[in-house]
This record gives structure tokens, sequence and C-alpha cells, in this order.
RNA sequence: GCCCUCAUCGUCUAGCGGUCAGGACGGGACCCUUUCAAGGUCCAGACAGGGGUUCGACUCCCCUUGAGGGCACCA
């Protein structure tokens, strides 16, 4: 799809905390959308509630996004020909808008307090009535509001809702949605402390920042004619809005901390790649066809916007999981090499010393490549290569099956094993299963039996790589030692 | 309570008046196999209900039901 002029789109979170997935993913798709045209992407910070900043949010919210791998062609660490792009340096904008709206008596200034706002609001709810300000201060005579608001008494502005009729609003996914204006109130445009509300600073900053598409949540919609309102009286041409549905947890309602991560960065931590992440939160809520695993390069030849689905999704995370494993397994050698280098020097026991040798490392990587869904699965499954020794298990745990009760007989096949091991020339593990399958056959037992004794007692494990290869890796002597010490527990056993 | 939005397998979706309603995750069976995976083959599984419109509705309209969202000097 193409549209007339260069799209642009924003991102514009507030800096209250990490972007929930959500949020984030309407960005990706924002941003798929812009590169997919060809138009531009930008991150506009909505600051504009000093209560609720949190420290840190901008930095945390723009690594979100790099780790992501989207990019943005105006923002607030790079600027643009439309700065500043953190809207608390942008309030004489907001206050000349409104002082403007006044003049032409779209809004007025209202000076009830939040104590008679509060009353106000349980006394409708007490009368089962619709909530909303019912509009005692747009009776002030002007001049008499002029003279207060002069004087410094507090007060807000508010914009002077039509009364009658409806307002038509348009959303490229929805079509037109129509409200009367009678079930609107007259909203706060600006708060007493001289900052803008969301609702004047969205379409103050969007004229000027020449945005085509407002793409944003769902959660929008109801106030979507209040902002087409917004829009007129000021005399900006009204922009496409774009509201995508929102992310449910697994039992329905709001995805939240008790269903797990809901920040991008808890999913960089939980050992998701970037990627696969992009890819799955583009899928859910959109779909093309018949296919599942999209690169970001095949998302931005055929994403459009106006593709997405209007019902809620479900945040399903067996998928991600499945998906994040498509990706693993895609992942070059090294590249994978180096992640998984990277997640064990965080993670083995303070006593390995680092840095960790690569070779070793890209030795033992495609072991494991294919049985892992998530980085984090790495370190359990491995980390024995680099714990100098292994804790062999209580007998128990070998004499099941085959060899219960048969402690004796287990020993005796681990030394065996271990003799077996010290004559192996080379030490490799294609001549190592040729011989221990061989031996297996003398000691008149199945292979699976002997190698689930052998996993045990070199492993420390009953379910690890694969046996062959880990103890090529492990080492000749490191291996003999082990059969040797678990020989000698399961014949205490 | 008032307003708004949405509705295809358990989940994410394809479909855009005529299809055996397709794919993916998850589930089941089998194959492969030194554990665990990965891989392969196959199976089960959906148009929420009721009215219209039409020669013909999953597709268009209305109602019901269900789900989600909003009703702040928060975004």
């Amino acid at each position: 799809m193409t549209a007339p002029t260069p799209v642009r789109v924003r991102y514009a979170p507030s800096p209250t905390g990490d972007p929930h997935v959500g949020n984030i993913r309407m960005a990706i798709w924002s941003w798929l959308y812009a590169r997919h045209t060809g138009g531009q992407f930008l991150v506009r910070i909505e600051d504009t509630d000093q209560t609720r900043l949190i420290p840190g949010a901008v930095e945390r919210i723009l690594e979100s996004l790099n780790w992501l791998g989207l990019d943005w062609d105006e923002g607030p660490d790079i600027g643009g020909p439309y700065a500043p792009y953190f809207q608390s340096q942008r309030l004489e904008r907001y206050r000349e808008a409104a002082d403007r709206l006044v003049a032409q008596g779209n809004a007025y200034p209202c000076f009830c307090s939040s104590e008679e706002l509060d009353a106000l609001r349980s006394r409708q709810q007490a009368e089962k009535r619709p909530t909303g300000y019912e509009g005692k201060c747009r009776t002030v005579p002007p001049e008499e509001a002029a003279r207060r608001a002069a004087s410094g008494e507090p007060h807000v502005i508010r914009f002077a809702t039509p009364r009658e009729g409806s307002t038509t609003a348009h959303d490229l996914l929805r079509g037109a949605i129509t409200v009367e204006n009678a079930t609107l109130d007259d909203f706060v445009i600006l708060k007493s402390d001289g900052f803008p509300t969301y609702h004047l600073a969205h379409p103050v900053d969007d004229f000027a920042m020449k945005i085509t598409h407002v793409t944003r949540g769902e959660e929008w919609i109801p106030s979507l004619p209040r902002h087409v309102l917004l829009f007129d009286a000021l005399g900006y041409p009204r922009p496409v809005f774009v509201h995508g549905p929102v992310i449910l947890a697994p039992g329905g309602g709001k995805l939240s901390k008790r269903h797990g991560a809901t920040s991008v960065l808890e999913y960089a931590d939980a050992g998701y790649l970037p990627d696969a992440l992009l890819n799955f939160l583009c899928i859910t809520g959109w779909g093309h066809g018949d296919e599942t695993v999209f690169s970001r390069e095949r998302l931005i030849e055929i994403f459009d916007i106006a593709d997405v689905s209007l019902a809620p999704a479900t945040f399903d995370t067996e998928k991600l999981n499945w998906l994040n494993g498509v990706y693993l397994r895609q992942m070059p050698l090294r590249e994978l090499s180096e992640a998984i280098a990277r997640r064990l020097e965080r993670e083995l026991p303070g006593d390995v010393p680092r840095p960790l040798d690569r070779v070793l490392v890209e030795a033992v990587t495609p072991l494991i490549q294919e049985r892992i869904q998530t980085l984090a699965e790495v370190t359990p499954l491995v980390d024995f290569f680099w714990t100098g020794s292994v804790e062999t298990p209580p007998a128990g745990e070998f004499l099941t099956k085959k060899w219960a009760g048969q402690g004796e007989a287990a020993g005796a096949a681990l030394d065996a094993v271990a003799d077996a091991i010290e004559a192996l020339d080379p030490f490799e593990a294609a001549p190592m299963e040729a011989r221990l399958r061989a031996l297996a056959d003398e000691i008149g037992a199945k292979a699976g039996d002997l190698f689930t004794l052998v996993r045990l007692a070199v492993t420390g494990r009953k379910v690890s790589p694969p046996l062959f290869e880990s103890m090529e890796i492990i080492g000749q002597e490191a291996c003999a030692e082990r059969l040797r010490s678990a020989a000698t527990i399961v014949r205490a056993g």
C-alpha cells in the first residue's frame, strides 16, 4: 500500500516504566509500516504527568527499541527537524493552543477544585447517572474568568464540547465511529500546573510533527471523538487514525506481571532473541497467508498496518518458545556460540575462570543448538563441562530398570567402561561408541541400558547432550575418573 | 450504570458471496533414536446463537449472547 505523502508515524510512550509488550507491538507495527512505505518513524516522549515520571525510563524505552532492532529517524536522543521530542519542553505550544481555543470560545478556564469534582462524581454515581463534568464554570463571564485567572486563582482549561449533535471519526481499521456529543463532557486540556493533558498535547504535536498516521492502542478509541473535535477546533487537518487491538493474558484479562514477563527487556533477560520476539509479537494480532516465520526483511516487504486484526489476541507463550527455538536453530554457529558464552559467563559459578575458552564453547554449541528453546536453558544443560568435577548421583539413581538391585553388576560394568575408555586411541566419539556398543554385547546388556549408567556417571544427570560427543569434550582422564568413582558408589549401594 | 469496540479449531491466524473452511502453536499416534531434543508421516479440532438480504452466506444487515476497552487536573 502506498500513501500519497510519505508516511510519518510515531511511537509516543510516557516514561512511567518499561514499555509493555502490547505497547511495543504497536511500535513494531508502526515501524514496519514506516519502513514498508519508505516513510519515517519517530519517537516522542510524553512526559506531561510530572507525578508519574520514573528516572531512567526514557533510557530503558530507547534500549528496548534498540534491542528489538527498531531504529528511529527522529527522537529525544538524536533530535530532528521538529525538536524537541520531549513534551515537557514544548509547554509554550500547548499554552498557545489553549489560549487560542479560549479566545475562539472553544475552551474556558475552570476554577472547580478537585474536592468539588470528586463530590460531583460520587453524587453522579450514587444517582446512577453518567459521570463527567457538567460545565459549571462554562457560564462564568469571560471577563471575570480572565480576571480571576490573572490574579493567580488556580484553574484548568476545559474544552467546551458541543452539547448537541454527534461527532464522527474514522479509524483505518474500523471505519466510522460515531458518538453523541451529549455523552462527552468538557474535558481538561490544560492542567493547573501548566502542563497539557494528552488530549491537547496529542493534536498539537502530531500536527506540528506532520504525523500522517496516529497509531495507538484500542484503549484510545473512547477519547477519539475528543481528539477529532480538537483537531477541528484548532484548524488542523485530521490524520489517519489506527487503533490496534490489545494483548490479553492466557486466562483472559490484562497481561500483567502475574503472567510472567511483560516488558521487552525482561524477555531479553529470559533468553529470547530479538528477531524471535519481533516475529512473535508481530504475528499475534496479524497474519499473512500460511506463513509463520518471518524475517525482518520479509516483514518490511509485506507488512501493511491495514491488515492487523481487530480482535484482542491472547499472548501465547508456548508459541513464543517454539519460535525462539526456530531462530536458535537457524543461528550461525559463531553467533550462537558467542551468545551462549556470554550467558555462561553470567551464570556459571564464580570459581570458573573467565573469560571462557571460546574453542570449548564452540565445541559444545552444536551439541545443544537443537535442544534449547531459550538461552536460559543453556547453563543447567551444560555446566558440567566447566565445573571441574560432577557430583555423582546416589546409587539409587543408577540402579533402576535393568540395574535394579544389581549394584555389583552395574559397578562392574562401569569399571569395564572405564577400562575401555582408558584404552581408547584416538579418544573420539565414533570409535568410543563402537567400542561401548561392543562392550554392552560382551556384558550381555542392551546398549541403551549401559549408556544410561555411563551418562549418569559422566554428566551427573539422566538427561544430557549426546553422550559420546560430550565425553570427547570432557576428556579421557576425567571420564575414566568419573566412571570409577561412580562404580564405587554403585557397588556400595 | 453509561459509552465504545470486537467475535473462524484450546491459542494465533488465512478467508474478503460459491473452498473438502487452509496454515502455525499446543495435543494424540507412529517412524527415527544412547537420554533429551530436533526431524518425518498421519489424526482429532472452528465459522457463538437467532433472524433477515441473496439463486447461494464464515463472508453483507439487524438482534441476542459473550469478550474486551473507556468513563481523572493518567497516558
